[in-house]
DNA sequence: ACCTGAACACCGTTCAAGT
DNA sequence: ACCTGAACACCGTTCAAGT
């Protein structure tokens, strides 16, 4: 009984998630990612209980992604105001870089786990914490976070159907909120 | 050759938006549909091209209410101010109300029609308008729908999860983006 | 003009059988 | 311990045949 794994979960998610930015969630079929890592669909079962449970470790992957992201820009700033602005900024390119994987965040569904997304906002808490104080951090963020999610992904479904700048219209929410929180 | 027709395209779309209250999109089957309105599922492709265009008319019919209920709001009110704070609530007691159908609005895949999605929001434009005028109107809009769609989008998402009070968060969200328009 | 049953290609998922 | 083929129930969709 040598049971050889021909694969691994990081493999699988891996597949899950070239074929997720490919080919959107239909693309993202057992089958599909069986074929990528050279095994059944049947296969799949023994690392992930449903097809649920892999989307989900995919969103989860997409969650850390972008905390890093978030991380990286905070560390290259020189003020929280700048921080949070690069933050922004970046967080915005991930979404347009990477839209299905941005797409599993915060729709309904399966969806990162609690910690993965936790940790993705934690810089932007940080820097508004030194910024607004920790009695209005939590509102604050929650402030820009709605913001920045309903600008990309109305920007992603083509929303923006009324012309005008979008860049703009982005830079102008960005100053007017960072603006209101450093006043609150 | 009678050729009785047994259904019409509203009763569709009506069956359609039932199953998607009750049951999610994966609920709105094109099975499912044809039995709610005494069909054949095939027979449904007579009405519409396909199951996506199916949910496309569902979401222009969810923009059309939310419009209408927006337009409601802002009627009741006696300031400028009033009615976009109005509207506000009553776009995310619409989104609380109707989830599913609201997460059509947004979401990537078959959405409403540009003339439905635009109407929807010009209730909120002209108000701005009168506000901040002409000039910053629609960065104005921008600002706060992208505002409200992330905050209802979040919130039923569950992506709230580190505690505090939602309701106050909305209120402090609503309260710094009237006064940042204000003074733009 | 609309409705139907039969068919096709594709899903997710289960499970007994293999090594 | 992991992999497989076969099977099941369910999709969306097409189409020839009915009235």
């Amino acid at each position: 009984m040598p049971a050889i794994a021909k694969t691994s979960d990081t493999a699988v998610v891996r597949a899950a998630r070239k074929l997720l930015d490919r080919g959107g969630p239909a693309a993202l079929s057992m089958q599909a990612v069986g074929d990528a890592v050279g095994v059944r669909a049947p296969s799949l079962y023994k690392r992930f209980p449903d097809r649920d449970a892999l989307v989900a470790a995919v969103a989860t992957a997409a969650a850390q992604e972008l905390g890093a992201l978030l991380v990286a820009a905070d560390r290259a700033a020189r003020t929280p105001r700048a921080a949070l602005a690069s933050m922004a900024v970046a967080y915005r390119a991930y979404a347009r870089r990477s839209p299905h994987a941005y797409g599993l965040l915060f729709a309904p569904g399966p969806g990162p786990s609690r910690a993965s997304r936790a940790a993705a906002v934690a810089p932007v808490i940080a820097r508004l914490t030194t910024l607004v104080g920790d009695k209005h951090a939590l509102a604050a963020a929650r402030l820009l976070t709605a913001w920045l999610h309903g600008f990309v992904s109305m920007e992603l479904a083509g929303a923006f159907q009324l012309g005008g700048d979008v860049d703009a219209a982005f830079d102008y929410g960005l100053a007017s909120l960072l603006g209101a929180v450093a006043r609150a």
